[in-house]
DNA sequence: CTCCCGATAT
DNA sequence: ATATCAGGAG
């Protein structure tokens, strides 16, 4: 069904590329963002906007602290909750957004961050990526994130030519096996993170090497 | 396409 | 000084 347009060796190049993601980052990789409930891994996503995750957690460790429930992001002081978030960046617009998609969530949805990806991306500050992130990770349902990592990392190992990110995602989704969906997402942060940076990527050390297009200068 | 935007590594 | 970070909205 899926890779209909992809020749064998192609196929078999891919394969081998997702055999040696698992071996080198293994099943146990899950989000990274921490988080104790839907609601607040929706909100550290949403935060996660041009920002590491690192930092999101950072932020998100007092957030939660402050405001325990969803009701306490809906009626939040939009300036102290600027502060709150302020170190994350484009805080003006996250802020804004966290309280109105807060509040969409008490009054429309009862309070439950829903699955479908439709409302997901409907909820202020929600796009494909922060949606496809909940369906993964919360609710399990096989979905491609396209952050950063994905599609730079994607390009160079010519899983995809595409520059738009629901192309990538549509192309991607073509080519990967579902049940290994949401994994390769975290693989690929994993890998963004230590071996295929976005500056200095470290081409000597890469296990893909071999068998990446791109093998750029180390 | 532009704007939002602080923190960190290079 | 500049590029980059689990992007999204107008």
């Amino acid at each position: 069904m899926a890779n209909r347009r992809i020749t064998k060796a192609e196929r078999e190049r891919v394969d081998k590329i997702l055999t040696l993601l698992d071996e080198y980052y293994t099943t146990e990789y899950k989000c990274y963002l921490n988080h104790e409930t839907p609601w607040q891994l929706l909100i550290a996503t949403i935060l996660s906007a041009q920002c590491t995750d690192e930092r999101v957690n950072l932020v998100t460790k007092d957030l939660f602290k402050k405001y325990k429930t969803l009701e306490d992001f809906a009626g939040a002081d939009l300036k102290e909750l600027e502060k709150d978030i302020h170190s994350t960046g484009f805080y003006h617009n996250k802020a804004k957004n966290i309280i109105e998609c807060a509040k969409t969530l008490v009054t429309e949805y009862g309070g439950v961050v829903p699955k479908e990806i439709d409302k997901l991306t409907g909820l202020a500050g929600v796009g494909r990526k922060t949606a496809n992130v909940i369906r993964g990770n919360i609710y399990h349902e096989p979905s491609i994130v396209v952050d950063t990592h994905v599609k730079r990392i994607s390009g160079k190992l010519g899983f995809t030519k595409a520059e738009d990110p629901e192309k990538i995602e549509f192309e991607l989704m073509d080519l990967l096996p579902k049940d290994h969906w949401i994994l390769y997402n975290l693989q690929i942060i994993a890998h963004g993170r230590s071996i295929c940076t976005a500056r200095n990527p470290k081409c000597t050390e890469c296990f893909l090497y071999d068998l990446c297009k791109w093998k750029g200068k180390s």
